[in-house]
DNA sequence: AGACTTGTTCTAGTCCGTATAGAACAGTTA
DNA sequence: TAACTGTTCTATACGGACTAGAACAAGTCT
């Protein structure tokens, strides 16, 4: 499992290692029912604090997607996933609607692009 | 034209008031080519300071919404097409969805890619 | 049982973005 | 000219994000 940070990024640091486990787990990365890096361990890999991993931890919590319990550390529930597909669905009814307009491809990936800048 | 604010939102003031008034030109309730409150009589009527909605008025003037002229005021740019800002808008929320997932802006340029074809 | 690991909780301090406030400035309009 | 409107500047206050260190509690492993 793989969490990358952008200092420079508007992004608190948190909501960024969240998102990432987030991502890990909606790809397929990280298979339900698997344990997350420990979050001391984390925090010494990413250069950052011990509480920013573990409140992006149980933002995750929060969210269903994760269990954590001392001396075990954080698992992947057995019952998360989907979550792209929905995305994925999103993007259809998007397109649909921006070829409607007479938008091109590049049109709007350029308009992801920016606002995903 | 009608903006509303909410105090309690985690969502910065600026941000609120830029969001406002780009549903209301997607809506179609702002027209093009309309102007928009004068910043210090917008900012008396939230009760909220005057570089906090110029600051919201400029980020539409970023994104080419609107215009921005001293004296003359804030005025919707006549090419600020009521669908394309609502398509703009579809793509905002795509994007923070897919932000929230993690995904990168090379896999959502792709997803979209994909369905274009 | 005992040692170790891991999340939990607490206090405390720094840094930065948001928002406020006031003032002076520069085009636009009537 | 006079009133209006955005622009720019300085300054202050507040809160969230992040860091830091420590003690604590539940689970794991030998």
């Amino acid at each position: 499992m793989l969490v990358r940070i952008d200092p420079d990024s508007p992004a608190p640091l948190h909501a960024q290692i969240s998102a990432a486990v987030r991502r890990g787990i909606a790809v397929g990365e990280i298979a339900p029912g698997e344990r997350l890096p420990g979050a001391r361990d984390l925090a010494a890999a990413l250069g950052v604090n011990l509480h920013t991993v573990l409140r992006g931890y149980q933002e995750l919590r929060a969210e269903g997607l994760v269990e954590l319990r001392r001396g075990r550390g954080a698992q992947v529930r057995p019952d998360a996933a989907p979550a792209v597909a929905a995305l994925r669905q999103a993007v259809h009814a998007l397109v649909d609607e921006a070829r409607r307009l007479g938008l091109s491809t590049a049109e709007v990936t350029e308009m992801v692009r920016e606002a995903m800048a």
